[in-house]
DNA sequence: GTAAAATACTTCGTAATCTAAGTTTTGCAA
DNA sequence: TTGCAAAACTTAGATTACGAAGTATTTTAC
């Protein structure tokens, strides 16, 4: 009898996180190539969104809403900074915290670019039914929870 | 009447792309955190599964196996043939190409990084049915490949 | 048989991300 | 009240990714 090579366990096209990972990628360089003509890149745009719900977040809740960590908060928001899309105001009560705020430029951009984002969607979507692109959702919130909850239990908190 | 917000059409909770990336982010922190014990990091994975597939093949094979480009194949050989992990040799007939063999410490690695791969995708997918795995599946596969077709679409071939 | 085009790889500059370690400010407890 | 731990942010250095442009080699076209 023959043995199968560990390999043939596990091809790519059947892996989650193989999938996962190209179609992730596939999102992000069509995203970047809408945002490009704006002048604006993909990181932005995660922020912009949060601020969108949340103006004048401090930058560690951004990171969370994001699903960052906070030394690429900072790293984008000072890109966003300089090109005046928010301003950083020092709390007065708590004056380790920084709010976010969008300035007026950074506003505007939400009309412009939900109707990108929200295209971008149903281009992805296409010839795909309501329901099954539904399953996909609610399983991939699932995968991020449990890869989540097990990336937690091999780095407790102290 | 009330004029909804722009932002109020696409909450990230229901945005495909929103969790496409939230979800990539888990698993590759999840990867990282296993290989890291070994000295190794999460973009030698794919390029050594690759390998394990197709010993010999050129970077350009690589690349496209991989979802990447080529100065990101470059990139990460070096880094694993400064490793030992692998060896390039110049093509004999076509001297463009280089082909990449695994060494003996790469090809060592299948038996140990296979398993830790199934498991994470198995943690990833605890507590969803097989048939919704299925869905998921082949739904990201088709996202990816209607975004591929929109970015090439975007940047057509000269 | 040479010139132009295509192919395979490399280099360069930049973006977005991480971990680890550092600074400042706040809050709590002895 | 003083001192120590936690919180919020920053810095430093590495990794993974990109596009644009460069080099060497091969193929194609005339």
């Amino acid at each position: 009898m023959s043995r199968l090579a560990p390999l043939e366990g596990l091809p790519p096209d059947q892996s989650l996180g193989f999938q996962v990972r190209r179609c992730h990628r596939a999102f992000d360089r069509v995203l970047n190539a809408h945002l490009a003509p704006a002048g604006l890149s993909s990181g932005f745009w995660y922020f912009l969104r949060a601020l969108w719900q949340e103006n004048g977040a401090t930058q560690r809740r951004l990171a969370q809403l994001n699903n960052v960590t906070e030394p690429t908060a900072v790293a984008v928001l000072g890109a966003m900074e300089r090109l005046d899309l928010i301003r950083r105001d020092r709390n007065r009560q708590d004056r380790r915290k920084l709010n976010v705020f969008l300035t007026p430029r950074g506003e505007a951009l939400e009309a412009e670019l939900i109707p990108t984002a929200a295209r971008i969607n149903d281009i992805a979507g296409e010839g795909v039914s309501p329901a099954d692109l539904a399953t996909c959702l609610s399983v991939l919130k699932r995968m991020s929870d449990n890869l989540t909850r097990e990336a937690q239990a091999r780095s407790p908190a102290p």
